[in-house]
DNA sequence: ATTAGCACTCTGTCTAGATGAGTGCTAATC
DNA sequence: GATTAGCACTCATCTAGACAGAGTGCTAAT
């Protein structure tokens, strides 16, 4: 599709336009990568790569820059990741490994050192199981009125719900109720519900209400919640030169500030496994059609169990951001699978 | 100190100001505000004003805006604050109803609509009780080596820690050690460990990791932790013309991401309740020296739970948003009434 | 005590010209 | 035929100067 010359100029073009943020003419290339030909030639191959909508120019008598399409053609086949060795992958997981053992600490620490190390908007989702394997479940006594139900599934994971009462339960009641439902249900899949479980929980369990809200609890199909949206370093955007313009940064900001949107925007990742760079225009989302996201999913035991990544300008590192998400990705679930 | 025609030109500095954000001159008080002289009898006193440091100019050309004092002065004695009729209040007060009995969520809501109701950043601290009384303990069985510990205190508040375990403990021996604690403890203030409580304690808890993260748990004195403060609408300051400089609008976004800052700041109010005006560099901290923060605590049966409060450009429409920030905190504080 | 008048100061905006980077085209060169 | 040197042209950015407008402070009159 194109000759090796082409090539060369669009990468060339493309690593120093990441760099540097500005236009990039014939006569840069032709002295920092030398290519051995003229100004001249660069200019004529560079008018075909625009012409191919490869390259663009902000204006008449500037140099170029990449286009959404010169960017995604960089990264499938120009692009050489960088490779972290295994002192900087051993710094990482050391970074992550001295948090506490409390999920939510670790995750947020987790995303502020992705942001930090990459110097982009960092964002986390999840933990979340496509298959709930029911484990346990526990019923602590608030008041007359309340308790709070507290589901394990596999692996491990905690989730808190405020339930009312109809009438009150006594601590002993609670337990026994939270023993049988345990027992009945240990090792079943959430996804379904039966018609005979549905009927021995409903037996089992005294109050409408409380049976209700433990369906509900159990049993309906959910994805990430807005309080398992982790955002760091929204701040570094504001120091890349294409949000000095402030209404871009405005709209950034509060695009960034609904977690709802992300959920939007990435919450069906947390399925397709792997790394995935979404370039510009390629976003469906107005708000993000000047940004490039890089996301991995973290896995456990083979299943995803959420996506974390990064936002940046579409002039983003890619070359080195994909391998961080990548690595963070990894040992994000080597280190789940150590905590669990 | 000032005679009457001082404070109502300083008044109507300060309140044009505030609303057009454009340095005040005597011709436009002289028009827009009728106090029956002219111009240069305004002069004059303006002149005064800033001698005594309650007025200042960006230079000599330009009219006068209120220094710090100038607002202090202005909120302590010239200002009228904004009454809020009862359909207004009743407004606000659906407004934080019709959400879930989620107490997260209930908060973010009230956080959100503050925001969007001033058009400032609104922060919420809490809720955390100064004195702690407990109420009931919880242990959930997670895997053989965790456990999940529900802690609730007076008035209805939970608390949740994952507990390492030195030994499998089944969900029967879970249940027993949590209900022998339960009564142990029960209705006891969690702000003094008493020895022989702390014997009892440790007689009845197997595991000493247990009994160790247990009274970690329980009797460390906490203040609201990281995870209890809520900002919402940080963008708006955006909007606000002193924050059109790029680099102010940076410095305060950072500050704003870390929340340990603003637990320094806000933290020690939950104590000190009423409403508390901070403007300027009546803030000690560098990052907020041009900003104003209005707050108030919210409280439960007479005890501050914790805070909430906007945080704005100094040139804040203080007339408006303490009465916001006042009926807040009181309807807040009425809704975890009807909550608990 | 108040005010009209006026000189003065400072900012923001507008214009014009200079500068410089970079292109696209043409003609010469390898 | 591909490459390159040369050159005219375009466009953005920067600078300096001019100018209008807003507002003050002072003085002298009321």
């Amino acid at each position: 599709m194109f000759n090796e010359r082409q090539k060369r100029i669009l990468q060339a073009v493309t690593i120093d336009y990441i760099y540097t943020a500005e236009p990039v003419g014939s006569r840069t290339i032709a002295r920092k990568y030398n290519l051995g030909v003229s100004p001249a030639t660069i200019r004529n191959e560079m008018y075909e790569l625009e012409e191919a909508g490869y390259l663009q120019q902000p204006h008449t008598s500037a140099g170029r820059i990449p286009s959404d399409l010169g960017y995604r053609f960089y990264v499938d086949v120009l692009m050489e990741p960088e490779v972290f060795d295994d002192a900087q992958v051993e710094e990482i997981r050391s970074g992550l490994a001295l948090s506490s053992h409390d999920l939510a600490i670790l995750l947020h620490q987790a995303v502020k050192l992705l942001s930090s190390l990459t110097r982009y908007t960092a964002v986390l989702i999840g933990p979340v199981t496509s298959k709930r394997i029911f484990k346990n479940l526990g019923l602590v006594r608030i008041d007359d009125f309340h308790a709070l139900a507290v589901l394990v599934t596999e692996p491990n994971l905690v989730e808190n719900s405020t339930i009312e009462l109809e009438q009150p339960l006594s601590d002993g009641e609670l337990a026994t109720i939270a023993a049988t439902v345990s027992e009945l249900l240990q090792g079943r899949d959430l996804n379904q519900l039966t018609t005979t479980i549905n009927q021995q929980l409903r037996h089992f369990v005294p109050q409408k209400a409380l049976y209700e809200a433990l369906v509900r609890l159990m049993f309906t199909e959910r994805g990430p919640k807005n309080d398992q949206v982790i955002i760091e370093g929204t701040t570094h955007l504001l120091d890349q030169p294409e949000f000095t313009d402030l209404s871009k940064a405005k709209a950034f900001l509060r695009a960034m500030e609904g977690k709802e949107l992300l959920l939007n925007i990435l919450g069906d990742d947390t399925t397709t496994s792997g790394l995935k760079v979404r370039i510009g225009k390629e976003n469906q989302v107005d708000e993000f059609q000047e940004c490039s996201i890089v996301t991995a999913t973290y896995e456990y035991n083979g299943q995803p169990l959420g996506t974390i990544g990064i936002f940046g300008p579409t002039r983003l590192d890619y070359a080195k951001t994909t391998t961080a998400v990548s690595v963070f990705a990894q040992l994000l679930g080597e280190l789940l699978e150590e905590v669990f």
